[in-house]
DNA sequence: AAATCGGGGAC
DNA sequence: GTCCCAGATTT
């Protein structure tokens, strides 16, 4: 065992997290802890996480679910694909009978990688796995100096060799849950204490002088826009809504049905461009209004402006087979993104 | 190797 | 505004 390991497992036994993820080997729980987890922090995950175990106590409940029903226990935690995976790894195990058991089998499963797979065989198994997340990536550039990038593919395989070597193989649980809420708590990105850090007389950021600067990064994400017109069908008590398909934002997600654009449109022009048609064409409408307009929604790589229209069609009017007609009543029942949830309250609740 | 995929919180 | 979060997958 390292000066590391002794240092971190003495600060984490004074200043650890009771979380209710942690004092359990069951590996189900783990394995959602840690899919909820993904970029995500403690304070965003909790609550999803306790739902979750709830609804879905074991990967037999998970399998026998709806995936609809999933993915509204997923709603508003982002990321979507870690749900989608997370039920189909379910219903694999469910097939083979028992959750995995060894390294190999649980890395296969559908949305674990490498740190989820050291986090679940240390975490359920004892495995002497070391995690590599944002933390561990964090106590390491700063404690030993590393100026290598973190986002290239030599600097990941360097931290891993590096990881491995630190990893306290004697108890490889407690080990990892300690250098990452050292990271988390202690050791942050921004203005950490290194007055009051017990790594502080061996850290070699801290006598170079670069804590600020550790850990590097090469890339920078790109931004880009989007344009998004939202229409809020009102056929007496129904309205429409689609599921959002693979290759996109928000898979399996529902929506009112949209129109997106290169540039920003006004109202005037959205009605004579030829998706409108194809949307609209062979309907009879009895009223459009512009109920919101310009509602911006950031995520990590795009900025959506969001328009939404109100249309009132009347009772005879259908729209295309690829839109679901339900009533207006039930739309808090299907998952939806952050900014459709927006819309949703924006429209239904009743104007003050 | 680079892009994609959410949302929220800290600064 | 910027950066980051118990990252994984696709191209």
């Amino acid at each position: 065992m390292s000066l590391l390991s002794d240092k971190i497992i003495n600060w984490y036994k004074e200043n650890k997290r009771d979380l209710p993820w942690r004092n359990t080997k069951n590996p189900y729980k783990i394995w959602i802890s840690e899919i909820i987890l993904q970029q995500t922090r403690v304070a965003q995950g909790y609550d999803y996480y306790c739902r979750f175990i709830e609804r879905f106590p074991d990967f037999q409940t998970l399998a026998d679910a709806d995936e609809d029903e999933v993915m509204k226990y997923w709603q508003g935690l982002g990321y979507y694909s870690r749900a989608r995976n997370l039920y189909e790894a379910a219903r694999s195990i469910a097939r083979e009978g028992a959750f995995p058991d060894t390294y190999a089998g649980v890395r296969k499963m559908k949305g674990v990688g490498d740190y989820t797979a050291a986090a679940i065989c240390s975490f359920a198994y004892d495995m002497p796995c070391a995690v590599v997340d944002g933390n561990v990536y964090r106590v390491i550039a700063r404690w030993m100096g590393v100026e290598e990038p973190i986002d290239t593919n030599s600097g990941k395989k360097l931290f891993a060799e590096l990881a491995d070597e630190l990893l306290d193989k004697a108890q490889p649980a407690l080990y990892n849950q300690a250098i990452m809420d050292f990271g988390a708590l202690q050791c942050v990105p921004s203005s950490p204490s290194c007055l009051f850090c017990p790594l502080s007389d061996s850290c070699v950021a801290l006598q170079k002088g670069i804590v600020d600067e550790l850990p590097c990064k090469k890339h920078k994400t790109k931004v880009s826009n989007r344009y998004f017109h939202y229409f809020y069908v009102r056929v007496g008590a129904y309205t429409y809504i689609y599921k959002r398909g693979a290759g996109d934002i928000w898979h399996n997600l529902y929506e009112f049905p949209l129109i997106e654009t290169e540039a920003p449109l006004d109202g005037q022009h959205i009605l004579q461009i030829p998706e409108f048609e194809r949307l609209f064409g062979g309907c009879q409408i009895d009223n459009i209004r512009l109920v919101a307009e310009g509602v911006k929604h950031v995520l990590s790589h795009r900025i959506i402006y969001a328009d939404c229209y109100e249309v009132v069609l009347s009772e005879i009017s259908m729209l295309g087979k690829e839109y679901q007609r339900v009533l207006i009543d039930d739309l808090h029942k299907f998952p939806v993104s952050r900014l459709t949830s927006r819309f949703f309250s924006l429209i239904l609740k009743p104007n003050i």
